[in-house]
DNA sequence: ATTTACATCACCCAATATGGGTGATATTTA
DNA sequence: TAAATATCACCCATATTGGGTGATGTAAAT
């Protein structure tokens, strides 16, 4: 059975380069390509693709919107980033967005065909680095002011616990996690929980919900 | 420059399978194997292994907690979780203690190669299922007995905001706030936020922190 | 040997936040 | 038409939070 293909880049010669390359196999069948999400969009229903590839640089709709669009609209999609963007925002909006994979853009085509036969095989196709950034977002990062305690009693509060029941978890007195988070806000010049949780967050000081 | 490698196994047949198939390629050098994380970590720095291939399910020390302690001891040393089990809270804990990837055994040990070599070469090597599952993380998970705006203020109180500040943010009344958390309250069956923070995550019906 | 950081606890105080109850209105959707 | 949604208001009581000051013991660093 051949798979449907939608091609939206507004790069003429990569639209073509892309075309050309999966159109070389037989299982796969390039349905359409556009140059914007606005008009790929608009016939989603029509060309009913199993997979799509973004760029992620588009002029109008920018590819992270389109992505959750496309994702609204046919859930059961594929939606592959094609891109030579690396930032790590892009990366892990595209993929809260609804992206089953993110591909840097290399010279050698060959690894978009690859790309889209393991996410057809039911896999996340990323890049070395991608996968490693997305690895690292598990993990701790080091560099943190806070104490070993006061860090278990910022994880605490970010997961929305109260005083009293950070005390009883970590068999300590309130007045003593009381102490720690006036250290944790001293250390980290911030006045409200709010803060201190966006930038424990920010720098990875706690470890995240997966 | 030959890569050195240690084995922590407790099966002894799959511990010398690896060893062979590795050192099969002279730029792997297996330096020991062991059958439990314990006398591996007493080792570890006369090892100073580039690569350690671990399995989950081991007698005393877990996978997990020996991998907590081998990334405390050798930060750099790279750990490949090499597994029969695809539970997903195994596959995360793994991560957050410090693993570089995460691989599904097979009968194909070739793979295992291909593993290490994409690992040393600064990705994550994941199965299939499992950088599907990884990816999967970023999402959000439908089923929510919640609506958009609810979903939108109990994300707001995952990210510590008090209740002002959420009114502040969506242009709208703390009394409205107030209504929706009651709201949201009575849905979940809970009656304080960690809670509903807890049941929200563990539903992935609010978007997690990356 | 002294300082620094850490972890622990206590008491005081005031403002804010939270949770529950009840009720109301307008819009949208089933 | 009924149910769900989004909005706002007022009442009430308690819990939570944040800040200040100060103290003790231990461990690590200089």
């Amino acid at each position: 059975m051949q798979k449907k293909i939608v091609i939206i880049d507004d790069n003429k010669l990569i639209r073509e380069s892309l075309r050309m390359i999966l159109e070389s196999e037989k299982r796969f069948q390039v349905i359409n390509t556009y140059s914007d999400c606005e008009s790929a969009i608009t016939n989603l229903e029509q060309d009913a693709p199993d997979v799509i590839l973004l760029d992620i640089q588009l002029p109008g709709i920018s590819g992270i919107e389109g992505t959750k669009l496309i994702h609204k609209k046919l859930p059961d999609c594929i939606i592959l980033i094609i891109t030579v963007s690396e930032d790590s925002d892009q990366v892990f909006k595209s993929l809260c967005a609804g992206a089953s994979g993110y591909i840097v853009k290399c010279p050698n085509l060959n690894v978009i065909k690859e790309a889209v036969d393991e996410a057809l095989a039911g896999g996340a196709p990323m890049s070395l680095q991608i996968s490693k950034m997305v690895v690292e977002s598990f993990q701790k990062h080091a560099g943190s002011p806070l104490s070993e305690r006061e860090s278990q009693v910022l994880q605490s509060i970010s997961e929305g616990k109260s005083y009293s029941k950070i005390a009883e978890d970590l068999f300590i007195s309130k007045e003593t996690v009381k102490t720690h988070i006036k250290n944790i806000y001293r250390k980290l010049e911030v006045v409200t929980k709010e803060d201190a949780i966006r930038i424990a967050h920010k720098n990875k000081w706690v470890q995240r919900n997966y």
